[in-house]
Parts: C-alpha cells; sequence; structure tokens
DNA sequence: TGGAATCCTTAATGTGTATCAAGTCCGGAG
DNA sequence: CTCCGGACTTGATACACATTAAGGATTCCA
C-alpha cells in the first residue's frame, strides 16, 4: 500500500501527459470542460481496476505507471491484449460495461472522466473525436504487429520483441540524449505477466531471458533492470528489419 | 479474369453496404459529397490489391468479397492480420502509404475514395468521423479475440473459432429465418489462407479440418462449402461460452 | 532470527504442431 | 481422353515449448 501521489496533480496544465493524451488537441476552453468532468485514481501494483464485464462508469488516461487488459478462457487460461503506458486510453465510448479485465502491473495513476459527460464531448468537441480516432487507430496497428509476434515468431523472437517495445517507447518518454545505441530500463512486468502477453509459460520466458543474458544481446542489474547495449541487436533477434520502421 | 460487375452498381441508394459502412450514419447531402470523390475498382480473387510500403491514395469500403490484411517477415513467414469482410474498410486517414499487404481471398468489389479529399470529410463531417471511431474500435476488439485465439487456442480450437466467426459474420449478412442451431456457408479462405489466420501451417489446418469434419462438428459438401449441424457445439469446440456474447 | 510468501531459475520429461514427403482429387487446356 | 497444375490430404519423423518438479533469492512480517 502506498499514499495516492496523484492528489499532487491538480490541472491540467502540470500534467506529463498533456501533449500526447486524448486531450492533446483540446485548447483552453475544452480542458475546461474535461476538467469538470475528471477526477484522478492511483492503484498499487497487482490491483484489479476492473473485470471483464463490470459496469464502467467512466473511461481513463493512464498518467504514470503501466496497466494491462487481459481476457480469460473458462479453463483460466490467459492472454494479455493491451498493454497500457502513460498517455494511452482505456474505456470505451458508448459501451456500458467492460470488455476485458484491466489490472495495475506497477503502481498507476489514472485520469478518469466520467462516461456520460465524456460521451456528450465526443459528440461536441471534434478536436476529442479526431485525438481519439488517431489513438485508436494506432493502438490497432500495434495490436497487429502483436498477432504476428504471436502467431509467427519463436520464444526468443517473442522476447526479444516485447523488450524491443519497451525499450522504444521508454526511449520516446525519456529523450535525452542521441544515444540510440546503447539504453537501460526497468520493466514494468513480472514474468509472469509477460508470458501472458507473449502466449508462453513462464518458464520458458524465464530461460529465454537467461538465454539472451548469456549471448549478451541483455544485461541484467538485478531482476527488472535490462540494459540494452545494442539496440539493433536486439531488434535483429526479435526479427524485425533492423531499421525498425517506427520513425512516424 | 472476369467482367467487373462493379459497373452495375452506380449509386450508393441501390448499394449493399448502404447501411453498414463508413457511409452508414451520412445524410443525403453528405452522401453527395462522398459520391463526388468515389470510384469502384474489381479484383479477381487471388490478385495483391497493394503492398505493405506502397504509396496509398485511396481508401476504401469492401462491397462484396472477402479481403486479407497480411504480414510478412523477411524470411517469408506470413500472419494475416485482418479479414475484411463486406463493409469493412482499407486504408489509414492521414497515412501515405500501406501498412500491410492486402489480398482479395475472393472475387472483390471496392468502394474507393481518394485519399486527401476523404481527409478533408473527416475533418467536416462528424457523421464519418463517428461511424469511423466505431468501426475502428469494433476492428481493435476482433483483433484482440485474436489475439487471444493466436496467443492460447490449440489447433483444433483455432479452427473451430475460424469457422465460428465465419459462419456468425455469413449470419448477420443473410439474415433468413430464426434457425439459430444449423447453418451453411462457403468459406472464403483457401487451407493457406486459413493457416496465415491462424498462425499455424496448412498441413495442420487441413488435419483438423478432417478431425472436425470426422467428429461431426461439420459436414463437408465439397471442400469449401460447410454445414455446421450444431452451432453451440462449434462454440464447444472454439473454447468460448457457449452463449458468445456476441448479441450487443 | 526465523518463517513464509513472492518471484524467479533450472532441470527432466512429454506432447502438440512443424517439417518433410508422398499421394489424391479435380478442373482446365490441348 | 490425357496431361497438367493447383488445392488439398495423409503419414512419418523431428523439435520447440509445455508440463512437472525442485530449489534459490529477496522481502516482509512475526
Amino acid at each position: 500500500m502506498q499514499v495516492a501521489k496523484s492528489s499532487m496533480i491538480k490541472d491540467c496544465a502540470d500534467c506529463p501527459i498533456r501533449h500526447s493524451a486524448v486531450c492533446a488537441r483540446c485548447d483552453a476552453d475544452e480542458l475546461a470542460l474535461l476538467e469538470d468532468i475528471k477526477y484522478y485514481r492511483s492503484f498499487s501494483a497487482g490491483q484489479t481496476i476492473m473485470c471483464a464485464g463490470d459496469r464502467m462508469d467512466f473511461v481513463a488516461s493512464v498518467v504514470s505507471g503501466v496497466a494491462a487488459l487481459t481476457q480469460t478462457m473458462e479453463d483460466g487460461r490467459t492472454q494479455m491484449v493491451g498493454l497500457l503506458l502513460p498517455s494511452d486510453f482505456v474505456g470505451r465510448p458508448g459501451r456500458e460495461t467492460a470488455s476485458y479485465t484491466v489490472m495495475a502491473t506497477s503502481d498507476l495513476t489514472m485520469c478518469c472522466f466520467r462516461r456520460k459527460p465524456f460521451e456528450k464531448l465526443i459528440d461536441s468537441t471534434p478536436h476529442i473525436t479526431h485525438r481519439l480516432l488517431e489513438m485508436t487507430l494506432d493502438e490497432l496497428d500495434a495490436a497487429r504487429e502483436w498477432m504476428l509476434v504471436l502467431g509467427r515468431k519463436t520464444a526468443r523472437e517473442k522476447l526479444a520483441s516485447l523488450l524491443a517495445i519497451v525499450a522504444r517507447r521508454n526511449a520516446t518518454l525519456l529523450p535525452e540524449g542521441p544515444d540510440t545505441s546503447s539504453l537501460t530500463f526497468d520493466l514494468p512486468l513480472t514474468r509472469e505477466a509477460m508470458s501472458d502477453y507473449l502466449g508462453l509459460t513462464l518458464e520458458t520466458v524465464s530461460r529465454q531471458v537467461s538465454a539472451l543474458k548469456k549471448d549478451n544481446v541483455i544485461v541484467l542489474e538485478g531482476k527488472r533492470r535490462v540494459l540494452v547495449p545494442d539496440m539493433d541487436r536486439l531488434m535483429e533477434e526479435a526479427g524485425d528489419d533492423s531499421d525498425g520502421g517506427f520513425l512516424s
């Protein structure tokens, strides 16, 4: 348990995701409308935020931390279907109940909007609708990229793909130097969450992490902190073109 | 090769997808704007419509037939990432080049809109933007459903899932009787296309089709026509809840 | 200081699907 | 009619990953 730090954020001007979330294109007037219907919530790592089928009275943006969307079959097999990083959007306007289970995989703060008034804004505020369309199209692209990973890649390639995605998203959030060839980040996922993401068992994930370490594709500092000495090498292991194609 | 039957469709009033495609919510005035920038194109089964990376000067709706979106790795492994049935939308407004390869898996007619003027309509016509957002969210849900299939289901469950999806989409297009328990349809995919969709080999697909036939889950009339005597049984084989949850 | 709970690693064995290799079926062209 | 090619089926074998099992590292709490 931890104190909800989110109370420190007061208004949108200070918000770390102000220019990349669903509100990115809003002007001052539109932002005021959003401020009226928003509130912050915090969760600690491992908490379930909602279960598939639950009534859902809000939609939200991830402000900080990481959340996972998962689907579960009757016999317990589970598959992660979305990894939500800061600025990503949760929920579907116009839908009463959650389609997926949402869990905090790290400590997490969300900026929630009451659903009904948000739906009205969608109808009256093109800047929000357009941004939401754009973000949804991006998520669809990401989901399709992930279908290739799930359907056709080997366990080793799957791990390399996941590491590459986290590394890339981290790089865009913390644009430090032009040091593109070597970088460090914290894995915001347990081995089990990784296995749910990749359609593998937790044991196979562990084995492949060890193998990538042995082959110097990655260096571990503790269990969660990862250093990638050569990003091109990692992309190669992931089976992607080394140029990535993620420059948009 | 075949004669382009599409020339028979003249205007939107006669269009079979008038009320389910991206234009579904348009009034007469808005439809007139779309008519100005639209044209029909037909393709025969097997034709490649565009390759990933190609410049793309239009977006389009599938009017009739079936198309597939695929991604390919350098070594040739391929994964289908979208199955486009009538009324589905192809292309992304605001994007210059195609992200995926698009192929006609059956004879196909598309209603194409020149991209630049269509992008202007997005900015000026909320009915189009809203419908496109809704369709994109639906596709995202379908992609996530498919991630569960690819990541966690067995080969047999994968086949049953594909058959269930095609059966369901066919049922909504041809709402005949309330005969919900038994239905017939044509598979619009070769065994190879099915294997690309399911992340399997074509041999495994063939074996599982034979097994489902042997166990009377399906009855084949020729190689492509399928009869499902008991839809609930098929859903069970797919590993889904028998009630499906697709009643929206 | 000890115990228990998580999270992770490693090893031995089993199995589902890929791979490799023949065939079969069927429609179209000569 | 016969040949041909494409789509499909079936069988034998191989291998990647799952399963099962045990143990190690770290943290928290008693």
